[in-house]
DNA sequence: ACAAAAGTGTTCGCTTTACACCCATGT
DNA sequence: ACATGGGTGTAAAGCGAACACTTTTGT
């Protein structure tokens, strides 16, 4: 342990968001160094003292001004020890979900700009952050399928088909409205409003919200959520 | 960038072993420093030069004589900032799998012993040490149901009881013999070999061999390993 | 002959899947 | 009245779950 080592350590966050069937990544743009004017995963190095996820936060409420609704560790980098030009660097990476609704982004230190990219039109982006994005995007693909996830993506009050088009859009796959329907609902995990959804053409729906106390108390009880496609 | 950082990055591998119904844990119990005679997970502190994965082979050649069949990353601990008592360590833990036939734990450097030690009768471990283990079994007992990894405890060739075995010992569900080797069998990623299993009483069994180039192949048409209980 | 483990099919119920029409609202 | 998205039920197929007797070997 009296070992002298020389190895960095960082964190980085692939921060989805989806909005009108879209799903969409948190980049910077670097303001300094070997990296300026390149796109990367906002992130940067932990403080001596400071637990990992806090570093995630910090580093997210620094660079681009938001805060995430849903967070996870995802995977930790350090078998390329080349990934970083200027030194051994290893990444803890983080997975977080995020409503956009009433959200500005707001570039500031470290950061020239910040800003979402749809997932399927991300540039290339310095150091192995292009895999990394890619890890992430993977990881909510099986994860929507068996944790409710998914509603931190959306406002608190949504309609159904709004859940329905997230689905569809992550997974990639088309699904059976009924069925889907019937599968969530029998659930009893949604709670049902009175208010009613107002935008665009055709017939209006119920607004739905996600009952998170009453999730957990049903997995207590060995509920487990699992969506399956039509 | 610039900044200095006072962190140092470690390893640490949960390894598990079974033999006769019973699932071990590979422990080694400290030879020097503040946490002598203490049992802890084989692991240490990365070189600067090495990769994280390399860094796990070597602490586990060097501190107990074993090289491993299955790894894969398990989760980075670094929240806990006193976690090590001499200082800021983060750990990168990973859970292996092995197959203990014909092989001998040898400790060495580091380690005044080493040993398996039955999952249910783990001792007080140093640091969150307990936490790991607790952590990488339930990696083990979820990933057993959906990827082919229980057969990386076994021994190439094993009888079908073996694998049932396994599948009740690290699940502690029962499993109905019939269906369970159904559903395997349906998989037709078993090679039946026309040898024979002798040992203990009663009728002797086929012995049975993963073919795991097949299991690539399939997977690459769709096929997707999945295994409940009955 | 007995004990011990291997080997083997069928039935039932539930879950998944496939599928199409009417409803409420805005223009 | 038409366009747009919301809301709903039923039948067929496939999968998981429950269940018991015969076979082979050693003692």
């Amino acid at each position: 342990m009296s070992v002298n080592q020389n190895i960095k350590v960082a964190v980085d966050a692939v921060v989805f968001s989806y909005k009108k069937n879209e799903l969409s990544v948190l980049l910077v743009k670097q303001k300094y160094g070997v990296y300026k004017n390149k796109w990367v995963l906002p992130g940067g190095l932990v403080l001596d003292n400071e637990p990992l996820k806090d570093a995630v936060k910090r580093e997210l409420s620094e660079e681009t001004g938001i805060s995430v609704d849903y967070m996870e560790q995802l995977y930790t980098y350090g078998d390329e020890v080349g990934r970083d030009k200027r030194g051994r660097v290893i990444s803890i990476a983080y997975m977080a979900l995020v409503d956009p609704d009433g959200m500005k982004l707001e570039a500031s230190t470290d950061a020239i700009d910040a800003s979402w990219f749809k997932v399927g039109s991300i540039p290339n982006l310095a150091f192995d952050h292009n895999k990394i994005v890619s890890d992430g995007l993977l990881r909510l693909r099986n994860k929507i399928h068996y944790q409710p996830i998914g509603f931190d993506l959306l406002p608190e009050l949504f309609p159904f088909s709004a859940l329905e088009n997230l689905y569809k859009t992550i997974s990639g796959k088309n699904i059976d409205r009924r069925n889907f329907r019937k599968k969530v609902l029998s659930f009893d995990i949604l709670e049902e409003t009175d208010k009613i959804h107002q935008e665009g053409s055709g017939r209006p729906g119920k607004l739905f919200k996600f009952n998170k106390s009453k999730y957990d108390a049903l997995v207590k009880h060995g509920f487990h959520f699992e969506i399956k496609y039509a």
